[in-house]
DNA sequence: ATTACAAATGCAACTCAGTTGCAGGTGCAA
DNA sequence: TTGCACCTGCAACTGAGTTGCATTTGTAAT
């Protein structure tokens, strides 16, 4: 449970305990988290605004990146190292489970380059699926 | 012009004034279309709800598909024919314009089989790209 | 054509994610 | 230990999307 505090010294964060403790449930959740989740998490420990900004300050240090759900709400997970400010290095495919609804990031070789139309040029590709996770299709 | 209500015919929808608008607005954009995009253009020719429950039924019935922007905002393009009710063949590739923020449909290829850790059953993969499009290149 | 009913529309009111401004509190470097 | 930038909490707001209900309209059967 250092590593949080770690984490945000190697970022350039200021240590606070609700960046603490933000970053400690996003490490013990093995799947993508809300802002209403941590909110619930969190009840009183931290105010609703306080959260969105905390978040917001992860992602643009690289500490989490951002993943809209099927419906539009944004979650969020840890990055990997490689990660750093705003060059989120995306290599991985975030799983839509269409039943319980949690999204998970799994490791994926690297993707195809694909021939598009002249004129469009691509800075960053987003491969995601839908289907059953694993706890879900158990039970 | 016509085609819109054959459009609403072949997919069993009722022919109103509203729906023929809005088929009409997103056949002749060349990019994915908000409900605030349809609201702004319709002024006062349909009531805001009614066009949130027209993309509705319009999805519903495999005439549109429906696509998140960057913003989580809804955005919805016309389906090719072999889209029919919910089940949505999303044989292409989102591509969102850094620049005018608009999404393009792009053909292509078919997407490569990943192997995903034990557990997970993929019913449909989605690739999308960021990055600068046509319009937005030159200029 | 007329009718009758289900489906579509308009309006008002609501929910909920996310944002902004500002006053007060806190981390941290000097 | 002091100073100041940064963080937090509170209140108020914005904007997308939804729901309930009364009214209107499309369409199929007469």
């Amino acid at each position: 449970m250092e590593s949080a505090i770690r984490v945000l010294r190697d970022h350039g964060l200021r240590k606070t305990s609700i960046r603490i403790k933000v970053i400690d449930l996003l490490s013990s959740a093995n799947h993508a988290v809300s802002q209403p989740d941590l909110e619930q998490q969190l009840e009183s420990e931290a105010d609703r605004v306080t959260i969105y900004r905390t978040l917001k300050s992860l992602e643009e240090k690289g500490v989490v990146h951002k993943i809209l759900d099927m419906a539009g709400l944004s979650k969020y997970a840890l990055c990997k190292d490689e990660c750093t400010d705003h060059q989120h290095k995306d290599e991985h495919l975030h799983f839509h489970c269409q039943v319980c609804g949690n999204i998970f990031c799994l490791n994926i070789p690297g993707l195809p380059d694909y021939n598009l139309p002249a004129g469009y040029s691509i800075k960053q590709m987003h491969l995601s699926a839908e289907g059953v996770c694993v706890s879900c299709s158990k039970g």
